[in-house]
DNA sequence: AATCATGTAACTTTTAATGTTACGTGATTC
DNA sequence: GAATCACGTAACATTAAAAGTTACATGATT
């Protein structure tokens, strides 16, 4: 399969979300993600499911927040995008009468199963609000400060 | 993409290999792996490279183990494959200006990070020789001994 | 009533492993 | 030394799932 971006896209999206007073349209999202309006509304569908964004339709509509951040782990996350498939690697599901067959998977799962875990665990112990913290630390460091974002300066009209 | 099941086939291939006294040719391993002669020559040629297997062309010849079980780990062996990409999920690597997208993928990559060292760790800890016996473990427990893959019993001519 | 924005279905594109075919090269056998 | 066997490798087709795209229905606002 391609390369399933949706994760860090949608961490990408809630980081932007999270700094707006209003609901941001599909399409202003899609154009911070570099990609389509269709792809957000479908990507986020699984975070409103979940709770963890609602979507307004008509004017002035868009995709919120229903959380604050530090209530927002990466795991729920993942886990509202339907939890996706993590591995390239993989191995024959089929029931194959092979006990060697069944040797090689078995390892290669037990491997796969741990490398999993450390993935899930470390995205539960990881909230929004840590991702937040970490983009002001890179603001901090290019000298800049949350306002330089929102306006051009004080000799903007 | 597509999943890539070279490991746990590599790992198949080899337990056969560890089983034989002749050299398999490309065409039998295709047999027990359910794939094409071609494609075991191609996967098989990495291992070759780094002198765990060994390849002998012209009549009688074939793969053959270039070492014991116990001196190849399976991380070895994920090694001699390429170490091809583990995740299905991933992030863009294009540097983008934007830090909320930054922030979102160093999370991302950090959690990727950890468990691709699960995964090579616990590769690095199990050797070929731990599949063999995980394999006659299970032969054990259909009752059968190694004996039993071998011949059709003592009214065999 | 017009417009905006989501909801969703249907289809195309993308990408890398896998599958397939073909042919070259070296080794063995007779 | 010619035929055959088996690897080595290139070139191309197939496959699968995310992502991209298009289109249209539905609901909310003005």
């Amino acid at each position: 399969m391609r390369q399933d971006n949706r994760l860090p896209r949608v961490l990408h999206a809630l980081l932007h979300l999270s700094d707006m007073k209003d609901p941001a349209t599909s399409e202003q999202l899609a154009g911070m993600l570099n990609t389509n309006a269709a792809v957000v509304r479908r990507t986020m569908a699984g975070l409103r499911e979940q709770g963890i964004l609602t979507s307004i339709k008509g004017h002035g509509g868009g995709w919120q927040l229903a959380k604050t951040l530090d209530q927002i782990t990466l795991a729920e996350i993942y886990e509202a995008l339907g939890a996706p498939t993590l591995f390239a690697l993989g191995y024959s599901n089929e029931s194959s009468p092979c006990l060697m067959e069944k040797a090689a998977n078995a390892a290669t799962a037990r491997a796969l199963q741990k490398a999993s875990e450390t993935f899930i665990g470390i995205l539960s112990s990881v909230t929004m609000a840590d991702l937040a913290d970490d983009f002001e630390k890179r603001l901090a460091e290019l000298g800049l400060t949350q306002d330089d974002l929102h306006h051009t300066g004080p000799q903007d009209s």
